[in-house]
DNA sequence: GTAGAATTCAAACGACCGTTTGAATTCCGG
DNA sequence: CCGGAATTCAAACGGTCGTTTGAATTCTAC
């Protein structure tokens, strides 16, 4: 399929190019937030991006490439942050292990940075990244978990260290819920108003929600792992 | 629109219809979970459930009120379940406040029992409603505020009884915290792999699942509250 | 200034979409 | 068994989709 596309070789990659093909991704930035992968036609992006139709395939090659484009040029420095952050804080830390607070930290502060960087697409993409967790497209999941794969491995790492009363199953459980509640949170917002008394008027920035997110997924990882006890006592309560 | 549409007035509401209708419910659970709502066309759908094209426009009048009956058929009884198992907690409580482990496993309980239940949809319809969560469509947000509404709105006061320590403001973000860490668990499970040594063989059941969740939430939930000296530590991480 | 590559553009392709229609069929009380 | 309602059916409607094409245009190096 992209046999066929001129697949800009030669001299100048692209020079003329890089303002269009920015504005393409802006524009799929922000229209695939709001409506969804699927609900996003390439006849309103162009036409928002202000770029012809034929633009996308001959940039990007289709409207998935296009997609898995848009992710990756946020996506990847900001796992490449969190890695960085990570050995930064074993370093510091010689050989003991940094706490749960301390990783968990280097972990949310790439998507803090993220989120308040406007030229960088700020909150929309951060919302865009929690609903494409959800998305059931194969490629899409595909995608994400050759993003995040290295990363949370380092992590997983990481926390065994720091959380030695945790099996590495346990972890692996504990680390699926800490992203769920991550990246649904940053997915929902404004848009699901679930809860009737959030404060309209005082706007929760992102910054304080993660701050709030924090104290809330440690306490979660440092809880006790599972007690038969404790397990009958849940059920009892039918 | 629906003026057109004969509407089953009359004397036999939906005797014979009901098998063509849960046919075509069963199918569009499936469907919608497995490829999401724009991505599922009406063609394929009423092909796999062996019925007629215009039949979900017959019996539903459209493809949104067709993904609205599939949501409200289990999400009506389930939540009811929620408030009813709150409200017998509370009443053999008398007038002291139940446990914060008691509220959650009233809230974990039925969504359990839903999973378990192969009748009723089980872990798919579980999934379906996990993805919904993140679509960004707005009729589905708007459908899953008001279906959600008063569950979300009594539990919130049962949490703010148990949990005097924090504010109205902290617990309603606990809480979404706990729904995304719920509904993204529910939605990802065997699709997303990105934490590689998940077990494949020892297929953890929905039962040990929510198990696992149950204590990582209620460790969260009685976390102590945003701490300002704790936040800068967490900045100064970078 | 001119060749040649890189990019943009208008137009069309075939396929599939949700929905509608009106006739054919099935159901059921009298 | 028959008449009217309920349901099913095949066919088509108008639109929109992602993608392709080939010519027009712009850029760049010599």
């Amino acid at each position: 399929m992209p046999a066929s596309r001129p697949a800009r070789r030669g001299v100048a990659v692209d020079a003329t190019s890089a303002d269009t093909k920015t504005r393409i991704l802006d524009a799929a930035e922000s229209l695939f937030m709001e409506h969804g992968f699927e609900a996003t036609s390439l006849r309103s992006l162009t036409t928002a991006a202000g770029v012809n139709l034929a633009a996308v395939h001959y940039h990007f090659g289709s409207k998935e490439e296009l997609f898995q484009a848009v992710l990756t040029r946020r996506l990847d420095p900001m796992n490449q942050e969190r890695i960085d952050l990570l050995a930064k804080l074993e370093r510091e830390a010689g050989g003991r292990a940094p706490s749960c607070e301390k990783i968990l930290s280097a972990m949310l502060i790439p998507a803090l940075r993220l989120a308040r960087d406007e030229k960088r697409g700020g909150k929309n993409f951060l919302r865009l990244v929690g609903r494409a967790y959800a998305d059931p497209a194969p490629f899409i999941r595909h995608f994400l978990s050759e993003q995040y794969a290295e990363m949370i491995a380092r992590y997983k790492e990481a926390f065994l260290r720091a959380l030695p009363h945790l099996t590495r199953q346990e972890l692996t459980w504990r680390l699926h819920f800490v992203m769920g509640a991550l990246s649904y949170t940053l997915a929902g917002t404004d848009a699901l108003k679930l809860f009737a008394q959030m404060t309209h008027t005082e706007r929760e920035d992102d910054e304080l929600l993660l701050q709030r997110l924090a104290p809330f997924l440690v306490a979660g990882l440092k809880a006790p792992p599972l007690d038969h006890s404790r397990k009958l006592e849940l059920v009892s309560g039918a």
